[in-house]
DNA sequence: GTCATCATGTAAGCCGTTACATGATTGC
DNA sequence: GCAATCATGTAACGGCTTACATGATGAC
């Protein structure tokens, strides 16, 4: 889920460590958060897979947006070789994603396996996927939504008292409200799909009367 | 967590571990369910804690319900070593909570390390709690809801394409969603507390008009 | 000059999963 | 006798968290 989620910002722009945590934070919420000792090894595992590397930068000028693409990498490199720092503060290691990368990251947004968290970041970086891609993995969720429903109804209710009924209850509520997001979903990227002109007609409309 | 769910599931009556790996499930619904491989072990370390007890049980009629309460633990080691097994299939190590595992579930109910699944269990045993330690332990998940509702307000919106922007509003829903849950809660035990006769009004209940 | 924040990393340890190994019981 | 299920465990492995160590930068 790492992964996924590190190639997905860095597939928007170069970042550093300390900021990707930043973004991975406001991306799936503060918790189950990232914490530093698992995001900067899975950087260096990711370095060493190809999927990412370090673009020496860090000149001036990277304040809050950490430049955006042509102006990092090589250019900046070149400028930190030829002795002119300018002011440097070159503590930080700016990742960019490779061609392995993008193509690691694309296997992760089709991947099957799925995990409720994972499916939060799939849907946050799937704008990439084509929508017959999107529809799949949609459609895959909602299987598995309406399987943990189907479940739930054929379960033995051994000792229910009032707190464990509420429970349930809310469970199925929650079950139900996911499976409609999902629907909405499939139906703003099937519009999305039929119709190329208008990108999503009323995503986050409610109920259609 | 799983400590948790063991010792509720054994304060309510003597198990073995498959079934109560089943019960677990049933408890959390089967995604994030426990597997052999955590509560063998963990059974096992509990066991060594002196906080739950194999009972050596198993004679016949232990078939679908494992015995409720009375029956259970000392009747049958007593049968048991009469050496009368009759049939006995004693392949089954079924457990019992001791004095010292009632201290601990009480510890696990009210500790105040929030995690979203562990919640969800301390919930679901939380009934052995008075309702005033019930209402600290909703009031402190409130809290820790309204927090993470309150985070997303401040978020800095970079790079909402539409699936983004779902995500965030569904979210919000969810969190709202569970906000609500937790008032009922409250108001249910608060109705409790406040008027012993009537055990909880209209827990399930929905929109009060 | 010192404190908060930014920034990167390592190490120990926990906890849980997968996969494997084993064996009893029941139904056919 | 054989397969399915019930039942209990062990071992390898992975991943994440906590805590620790280090150092730069900027504000006051």
């Amino acid at each position: 889920m790492i992964d996924l989620a590190i190639l997905g910002l860095l597939d928007e722009h170069d970042l550093h460590g300390y900021e990707l945590k930043k973004r991975l934070a406001e991306l799936v919420g503060s918790r189950s958060g990232v914490s530093f000792g698992s995001l900067y090894p899975a950087l260096a595992r990711l370095e060493k897979a190809g999927a990412v590397k370090a673009v020496e930068a860090n000149t001036v000028d990277d304040d809050t947006i950490p430049m955006t693409g042509a102006l990092s990498g090589e250019l900046a490199a070149f400028r930190a070789r030829l002795g002119r720092p300018v002011k440097s503060r070159r503590t930080k290691k700016v990742y960019g994603i490779t061609e392995t990368g993008r193509l690691r990251l694309r296997e992760l947004l089709l991947d099957d396996r799925t995990d409720d968290r994972t499916f939060t970041v799939q849907v946050a970086f799937c704008q990439t996927l084509s929508p017959d891609e999107r529809l799949t993995l949609f459609a895959r969720r909602k299987a598995e939504l309406a399987r943990r429903l189907a479940e739930r109804s054929r379960a033995t209710d051994g000792r229910t008292d009032t707190y464990r009924r509420s429970l349930r209850e809310h469970d199925t509520q929650t079950l139900t409200h996911d499976l409609t997001w999902i629907d909405e979903l499939i139906a703003a990227t099937r519009a999305e799909a039929g119709d190329t002109s208008e990108p999503l007609p009323h995503l986050t409309g409610g109920t259609t009367p």
